[in-house]
DNA sequence: TCCGTATGTAAGGAATTGCTTACACACTAA
DNA sequence: TTAGTGTGTAAGCAATTCCTTACATACGGA
């Protein structure tokens, strides 16, 4: 997957668990590239290679200060893709209503009967 | 990104315009995957393929019948997705109302002065 | 039984990913 | 200036992804 487009772009940068990791631990606030990956067992690079997919992604925003990167979330960054699952849960909950509409509707025409 | 876990699989599967069109076009009622593929200026075997990562992430399922598929959505498959976004939205807002919070608490004691 | 239709699977290739190590850069402090 | 710290980038490698074409399978109908 190339992930070309936005939407595309942060689904991707979700489909690993370091990364959510790395999102949820930055959710308690913005902390730098070398305490941010301590605790993997992956390379530091690793971990800014990581953190550059969720920049790109715009989930992630690295301040400079100095020779350090403060990193912190980007509020907005999972609002499209939110939005994108809410609507399909929209979709197939109306879906599925209509179904159990119909087979209530049966049911009541075979009771009728 | 191996896809070891549920909600990797599920987001990577998300990861990608074809796919995510699959999923809003099941949302309407299901197809069989002929149906589904003629749009896609890609191979039938590639839809298939990719029927294959949405099935394995549990967002779909084929039924057989005869030897035609009826692709329908799974109605719990999101779900996962949607309640981590939901999570990490959560903290991420709350953290902000904090910080704002604490914006107005130090204009509060600006005015004090 | 033989053929056409609908679909999955296998094999293979180009591009991408996720990791590594090595190096470069920017800044601080002695 | 020199050494040390924090971090990004480059190069390279193995695994994965997404596509293709070719083939296999299963079913319905003449």
């Amino acid at each position: 997957m190339p992930a070309t487009d936005e939407l595309s772009r942060v689904f991707s940068a979700l489909a690993d668990p370091t990364r959510r990791d790395i999102l949820t631990r930055l959710s308690h606030g913005p902390i730098s590239v070398g305490e941010l990956a301590a605790p993997y067992p992956i390379s530091r690079p690793a971990v800014s290679q990581h953190l550059g997919v969720l920049e790109s992604a715009g989930l992630v925003e690295r301040t400079v200060d100095a020779q350090w990167r403060q990193c912190s979330i980007c509020e907005e960054g999972l609002d499209d893709a939110s939005a994108w699952i809410a609507e399909r849960k929209a979709e197939w909950n109306e879906r599925f209503d209509l179904l159990e509409e119909r087979i209530r509707e049966k049911r009541r025409q075979g009771e009728a009967r």
